[in-house]
DNA sequence: TGTACATCAGTGAACGCGCGTTCACTGATGTAC
DNA sequence: TGTACATCAGTGAACGCGCGTTCACTGATGTAC
């Protein structure tokens, strides 16, 4: 959809690419992480990514990855780091077209978190499903490096939630304790829903964890 | 915990094993789901789950391994589903020791459910993760394999929440579907903490998930 | 009671593959004088 | 304005490894006669 590195789009598939002129170097570092979210996309199945699926996807020599990134886990955390700029990106979206009123700009950031789980499924399964994550320890990303990712969007939904409280749309007594239960509940449903596709579903499922778990006022 | 299958913990050293007498040879089967789920506890990635790695655990060769699956999908497939017969067998349990009260034996249930994943992250990850699904198409496991897993242990949550509304525990309209949203709620939770060791989680995060969305009555 | 034989429960060697990583290198591009 | 040279942005071949899968086989164990 967004990124088509070079020339074609199949994957894996070498490709002509000029070098980058002196100075230059660095840019080779976006194309990789790009070139790791296509296959991402693509494949729907993270092990797809390998440091040599990568840069032969990318158009480079394999060793030509280790100027830019220590290891194969260094590349997949800027990957899901990425991935949290744009879901963060979308979720602010999002809530500044859903105009003033605060029920319905929470309303706006759940779904569109929702939304967001449902369109990237894999995106969304390597975020938080996270089997790149156990090979800690032995490469180069520090649990502090995972730690920090979800904060952002956390910290919005509970600004979010406080708001309805001061407006008087939510009966929550600890906005910020009840965000982090609300934000379950929308992983539990996005994640089970990036994992398995039939399952059987009741009618307004999602209202029937936001409503709930917001402690919205009827 | 449960399962040294021969003699010595050590992962993965081969070793001796005595031949299965005649008729006796689908014994080996249940080694070898031994032996994986044994794999995944030590390793706590489900990627050390290769043919070969089993193989080697058991102490066969590992073409052996062919006369009882016809792929490693299906040996993950048949852990998987040992896990939730051990997943339904401890809620159950629990259930059970909870007495009478309604109220009692739903929280009963959903803190087994909890600690279930918080004691085996591993294979509560590997249950609802599912990155060995992707390869579906290419393997021998059906969707439908997968979409029959989580049915019993959400049938009985089902069940209890609804004998929490007729005992006015509960002030759910549609049990039935409260109870799938129930249900994310706690898988949103165990799955997070099984992803993730440090996180900043509120006092009393459980009770925060589980009263709203059960509709407990104050 | 003895023996030929079918079957069962595996073995062992080999294959081709993609992987991460190393190493010494190359050639264009700027820069100092 | 010309040229030597350092540096930058990579390359290409090679390594050893573990993997899934194939193939022809072996040897103990029961069973039929």
């Amino acid at each position: 959809m967004e990124d088509d590195e070079n020339t074609g789009t199949d994957t894996g598939r070498p490709t002509a690419r000029a070098r980058n002129r002196r100075g230059q170097g660095a840019r080779l570092r976006d194309d990789i992480v790009a070139a790791a979210a296509g296959l991402l996309a693509e494949t729907g199945d993270e092990r797809a990514i390998t440091l040599r699926s990568v840069a032969r996807r990318v158009g480079i020599a394999a060793p030509s990855i280790y100027a830019h990134f220590p290891d194969q886990p260094a590349i997949m955390l800027a990957v899901v780091r990425e991935a949290h700029v744009e879901l963060n990106g979308a979720l602010r979206h999002a809530v500044d077209r859903a105009g003033r009123d605060p029920r319905e700009r929470l309303g706006a950031l759940c779904h569109a978190y929702l939304t967001f789980a449902q369109d990237h499924p894999e995106r969304y399964r390597t975020m938080f499903g996270g089997l790149w994550m156990p090979a800690l320890g032995e490469s180069s990303v520090t649990e502090r490096d995972l730690t920090d990712l979800g904060q952002e969007s956390l910290a919005l939904l509970a600004d979010l939630l406080a708001e309805c409280v001061a407006a008087g749309a939510s009966a929550s007594t600890d906005p910020a304790a009840d965000a982090v239960a609300l934000w379950l509940g929308l992983h539990g449903l996005a994640h089970q829903r990036a994992v398995t596709r039939a399952f059987p579903w009741p009618a307004g499922i999602a209202e029937r964890v936001i409503t709930p778990l917001a402690h919205l006022t009827t």
